[in-house]
DNA sequence: TGCCTATTTCATTTTTTTTTGAAACAAATG
DNA sequence: CATTTGTTTCAAAAAAAAATGAAATAGGCA
């Protein structure tokens, strides 16, 4: 008879493939929300990732129960974050999408894109707070320039840390 | 006459300071809310931030425009990150609260509470997706295989550089 | 060219998150 | 110990974010 304990070896070979899709996509859906981005795109990423196969939009989002509108939304961010790429399939006018699983690559890009424009807005408001700030300083003032201060050294080391991590991320 | 090139020294006080206050705001709300805070925490930050003297929740509420409610909920978010501590003011009996403004000890502090349960959980997962797997190793699953492998690599690459991250921001 | 399929766009709807405000609670004070 | 002041809690309201779906668009194919 078949053993529960040994359901692992017993289980039929898509019921499997099943399961690491499911897990897949709740892996990344979660990443990706504290990534900021929305429950789709970690949809999308999760069930590629687990593809052997490169999968056209229609499918994407029949497989996963969302509408294409969400697909297509999800897939042009994908896209823009090169976290995904299209495959030609012959006789096939869709695109077919797969997923980039180069992590490092994948993160230097969401730094540069989605973190790095923010630093530099950044650092054109410190500089907005300094023009605030007599010149002449005063002891009251004191307090105010060295806080400002951290600031700028706060954003300065991101600007150096945040690419470099990408860098250090031996995977 | 008042030059307008020289509005900065001119500028009452009082007014700098309050420059200085909303300029905070702005940058705090919007760096908290790259790492997932509401407005509010970010506000009440960015106020306290700038604030030679500590604040008592109502004043900051006041200050702000928002209500108690939030005020009370958005500094025990801080309280909780270690963002903001409180002081003993003589004849008040309200509490006090200041900006704990060491970088680093913050961002080590929100990489613990918020980052590494997440990955932690992230573990588990993995576990369980290579319970998936059939363990004769066909050339099918071979795909299968190296998908998880290189879910582990990154959880843990993620698990040692982020705490060390902190460390290495040498402000 | 005209048709047909695939994709994007975007106004509307739905869902989720955040804020509010009033009631409950706590704790110092007279 | 009753009152006053300060804080938390939480159901309801408001705001923000995301998903939907239908219309517009694009672009290959006969």
């Amino acid at each position: 008879m078949a053993s529960p304990a040994n359901l692992k070896e017993e289980s039929p070979p898509l019921l499997n493939a099943r399961n690491l899709e499911l897990e897949s996509i709740d892996f990344f859906v979660r990443l990706m929300s504290m990534l900021g981005m929305p429950r789709s795109v970690g949809e999308i990423y999760g069930l590629l990732y687990f593809s052997k196969d490169p999968l056209p939009m229609d499918q994407i989002a029949s497989r996963l129960g969302i509408s294409i509108g969400s697909a297509s939304q999800g897939l042009r961010t994908l896209r823009s974050l090169k976290a995904v790429r299209t495959a030609y399939v012959a006789g096939d006018r869709r695109d077919h999408y797969f997923a980039e699983t180069e992590f490092r690559r994948l993160f230097s890009n969401f730094i540069k894109d989605e973190i790095m424009p923010h630093l530099d807005s950044a650092k054109d408001r410190i500089g907005r707070m300094e023009k605030s700030l007599p010149n002449h300083s005063s002891e009251e003032d004191e307090f105010y320039a060295v806080r400002i201060e951290k600031l700028r050294r706060l954003t300065k080391a991101g600007g150096r840390l945040l690419p470099a991590l990408a860098g250090l991320l031996k995977l």
